[in-house]
DNA sequence: CTAATCATGTACAATAGTGTCTGATTTAGC
DNA sequence: GCTAAATCAGACACTATTGTACATGATTAG
């Protein structure tokens, strides 16, 4: 088996087609969760055929869109180095993932809502496990609080990013006053009361 | 003018199925924001033709529920008392209120996107006028931190209570709990960096 | 240049939601 | 009990989106 006769490559404008289209659906559907398949077709430039020529349905494209936002997420954190001081890692994880984490999770929500019911269960490593693992360590250190539960920190955390994304796309906030004043409110949650 | 002939008193159960309408709509929009006004009418107990003898098109059945919503919060927002220090002023703001924010919120964005464009500015006060009133009380006499701008710190207020909402709807976490750790997170996000 | 690959436009069927109309039936006010 | 008001079920036209089929034109590797 194995592709018995691959006569031609793929043609370079086939690729570049493909990844038009992600672009423009994670544009499109971050902007508004309603888009249609036409809309995304038309923000990338190509024909509504030429959309299923590349995936076979709305469903398909909602998945290879979210499992490649993740990859790039989980690529993003990866290569983000923790092993510091909790504050500083979480400086590090925080201004450098906002963006991704942000658009991931909106579109985990218009997949939630797009889709019969249930399936959407964490493909590969949820981002949430990254955090709530740093989270464990500044509090077994004595770094972060500890009078409120692991899960809730971790939530606020995530709020605050995605609430950050939310006021950009409204046009209330700019990108640079987000990552400027991000790190020090969260360091703001997370510390001891007084 | 002003209705000549009211001969017969408005039927005790067309109210009541109105108000079951507008019940179940909230409910259901809340819930999944493309619920379709027969999934309403159903949640109601009532048929979909009898919907519309009471709200002639989606939209309108949209927009008085987004004002009902608001006179509530607005109602309930002004029989806090905010005369107290900023910091008892905001525990009690957050605690009794944040549940339906962030129903107003989910409902002003199931809203927007349903709408052909722009309209949606904020009918009678925005809540976030009253937050940032207080938010601007306690700057001003020192109790909380002012390195940050007040929009940002307002963004960040309903980030928390929104991001609440969104936990208890997933079932990660209970409303007791979250009246339980939303003061003393926003606390932690005014006050003054040690 | 050549030939396979891919894109394109149009057309079509199927599905779902919206809004309206009809007539029959039930309900509640007086 | 009478009567107006409100409900209900079903059917209809209209629109939008999804997914498929087919014939034609463009692009690119070799």
């Amino acid at each position: 088996m194995a592709q018995a006769q691959r006569e031609r490559a793929v043609r370079s404008d086939s690729t570049r087609n493909r990844d038009a289209i992600l672009a423009a659906a994670a544009e499109c559907l971050v902007a508004n969760p309603a888009s249609s398949l036409a809309d995304i077709a038309q923000a990338a430039g190509v024909g509504r055929v030429t959309l299923y020529g590349h995936f076979s349905s709305r469903h398909e494209l909602l998945t290879v869109l979210l499992h490649s936002t993740m990859a790039r997420v989980e690529a993003e954190l990866a290569s983000v180095d923790l092993t510091g001081s909790p504050w500083d890692a979480l400086d590090a994880l925080a201004t450098s993932s906002w963006r991704l984490l942000s658009e991931v999770n909106t579109l985990r929500g218009v997949m939630e809502q797009s889709l019969p019911e249930g399936e959407m269960q964490a493909s590969h490593h949820d981002p949430r496990a990254r955090v709530e693992h740093l989270l464990a360590r500044g509090r077994a250190d004595g770094s972060f609080r500890t009078d409120q539960p692991l899960r809730w920190q971790s939530a606020c955390y995530f709020s605050i990013l995605h609430g950050a994304a939310s006021e950009i796309r409204e046009g209330r906030l700019t990108e640079r006053d987000a990552s400027k004043w991000i790190p020090g409110t969260l360091r703001g949650l997370l510390q001891q009361s007084p």
